[in-house]
DNA sequence: ATACATCCTCTAGCCGCTAGAAGTTCAAGC
DNA sequence: GCTTGAACTTCTAGCGGCTAGAGGATGTAT
């Protein structure tokens, strides 16, 4: 029987967001004790390491939600949880482009500044004027 | 004499939004018209459109703070506003240092599911187990 | 019996918006 | 001048995913 203290330095999670956790139908709730502490078993100590380590990956916790579910039931076909995985690839190569335009266009500014007075900072003129841009970032936190 | 929708189009920001940004001072307040309805002018628009191009660039609403300071006051020495694009690249490069360990784990995952049942699927097998894990993740939301 | 670490619930805050309700104002057309 | 209706106004609340803190109860070691 683990307190949530224990559960906590277990799994590297805060002890607020395991209760968050179990707020929001991530986590079951766990049995207590007469004074109305949490005890947890390894069930749910394996259940969050889940949780933590899908969150690591970048999964929304809505994602995480259906994998658990999935994982709950053996005997159904794994194409959701790859179709899941496929999904979550593909939003971390979306951001890696998007971060790629984005670094390129910080480089070329703090690459071109001289370090004079702001009056001509480049990096200050670039901001101004987005048609000094060579690349494309369109999307504000795509 | 701009209303605030014409504004909202001209940089491709919510009219929700810039009042926002009036709100949490990062706008100035603008004229009225008698019946209350605000008034901009053009040193506001290239106000606007230095935070929206900010934010394409990932800066943060206290770091575009800074930067406005800056550029309000052209005799300044630019150092600062160096730093602070400096430190948003160095924050670029990390998270995409920390989205490429994420791809390739993601890839192997999805690579190496043979899409049997889910008792069997390798991307719900990895999550289980992070000792699976050929990288390092480490941190959420970094 | 006492000390004190850990636990409990509850509320509110973080960022950067976004949405919606309910009411007012502006500008164009007749 | 009047009517329409799009665009404006303020206000409140919500998103994701936690995080922090108040104020009090419990558990365990000595």
């Amino acid at each position: 029987m683990l307190t949530i203290g224990t559960l906590s330095k277990k799994t590297g999670t805060k002890v607020q967001t395991i209760r968050y956790y179990e707020q929001i139908g991530l986590m079951p709730e766990p049995g207590r004790t007469e004074g109305g502490q949490r005890r947890y078993d390894n069930a749910q100590l394996d259940r969050l390491s889940f949780i933590r380590h899908s969150r690591q990956l970048g999964f929304s916790l809505d994602a995480i939600r259906e994998l658990l579910d999935l994982s709950d039931h053996p005997n159904r076909p794994c194409d959701e949880a790859d179709a899941i995985a496929r999904r979550q690839l593909k939003q971390v190569e979306q951001r890696m482009a998007r971060l790629k335009a984005l670094r390129t266009e910080l480089k070329r500014m703090v690459h071109e500044c001289s370090g004079g007075r702001t009056a001509d900072c480049r990096v200050l003129e670039v901001l101004r004027d987005h048609s000094e841009c060579l690349t494309e970032h369109d999307e504000i936190g795509a």
